[in-house]
DNA sequence: TGTACATCAGTGAACGCGCGTTCACTGATGTAC
DNA sequence: TGTACATCAGTGAACGCGCGTTCACTGATGTAC
């Protein structure tokens, strides 16, 4: 049956995002079959809109950055003048963060498991970092540009482990406990007060 | 075929020790088949020794850890008095370390893909965290032991995940640059001169 | 000392399953006449 | 305006493959007599 003009487009679009919250939850192991079930579609139509599972993992990979993006514009947005960064900081090592790693950052769920993906993968995510890492590099102290974004580079690559570990803890008290005293050590050491 | 006494603890050790370093290398989901033939054995053997997978993936994550133990040891015998703790984050985010997965710390090659492990598999991995936490805690500055252990455990969290976003990146000469200044940071921020 | 037997680490075929990918097919719609 | 046809997003069976796990079997050795 053929469908309206803008129809494929849209149906791509829905492939994507919903891959990219089930790869940030299950990990890039999922598969394109249970994938296209929660979309109501059949496996066999998904290469009508991509080469193969690869194109989908960096395009997933990719537009989940855009929920990291939107979660810091929005940690600013309610931030007192100068607190900024340490409002960053509490937002991304929260524990509402580490219960969703669907809707959260894409680096902190799938950081290990890229390692050993294609490099067209890999490429996708090194230019969201650097792209994160650049807007971060406004909110840090350093003389130079160059120092700024070294310094966001690994803010951002530290807390992202942070969360990685806090999330594979079974204790919920003690994560809960390493989660706090993250957030206080990462601001202390990046944004501290005056 | 019978075997002498002492052989069958002598075949786990290798199962253990091998599987270690191919989880590290390719993630938990290498197989059970791959693992065996590289030890010259056939995959149906594997269950006179181990109850499952997760029963070897928790030991393989247990004693990944001796290795990041023996090579902390190491970083800490060739260390200046005082320079201990900068000796170690320089060999943790060293290209040596970046480079060796398989010989290096289980964390940084696991911690996203543990967080999807059942719980036995993950409480392996707090009790080693929190065993690795507690050695580096002697050398981290505070005035309590429990402060110490706490910047200890980010610290060590911290450099993981900035050690699996390295190994992600496709472009070399960025991520020895991203590694370095990774290493600068780090020290000033835990380990800084005086 | 010599023989019969039990042990059990390791073998390899087989199980059901889900994976990524291909492909002949469907059929409602847009287009050409 | 009415009809014939081309399009193509989506369907679902099928492909070869590797997965974790089970199980009847092998056969060299240790043990019992």
């Amino acid at each position: 049956m053929r469908y309206p003009a803008e129809h494929k487009q849209q149906t791509r679009d829905r492939i994507v995002r919903a891959a990219s919250r089930r790869f940030r939850r299950g990990g890039a192991g999922v598969g394109i079959a249970q994938l296209m079930k929660a979309l109501k579609l059949t496996h066999g139509g998904f290469y009508r809109h991509f080469r193969n599972k690869d194109e989908l993992l960096g395009e997933a990979f990719s537009i989940a950055f855009d929920d990291t993006r939107s979660h810091v514009a929005a940690a600013v947005a309610k931030a007192a003048p100068g607190r900024e960064l340490a409002a960053i900081i509490e937002r991304y090592l929260s524990e509402e963060h580490c219960a969703n790693p669907a809707g959260g950052c894409p680096v902190a769920s799938l950081a290990s498991e890229v390692a050993r993906q294609p490099r067209s993968v890999r490429q996708v995510m090194q230019r969201a970092i650097t792209q994160v890492t650049s807007n971060l590099s406004k909110f840090m102290a350093g003389a130079t540009e160059d120092e700024r974004r070294s310094k966001a580079g690994v803010l951002f690559s530290g807390m992202s482990g942070t969360l990685a570990v806090a999330r594979a803890m079974p204790d919920d008290d003690l994560r809960r406990k390493f989660l706090a005293s993250a957030r206080k050590i990462y601001i202390e050491a990046f944004a501290p007060h005056h």
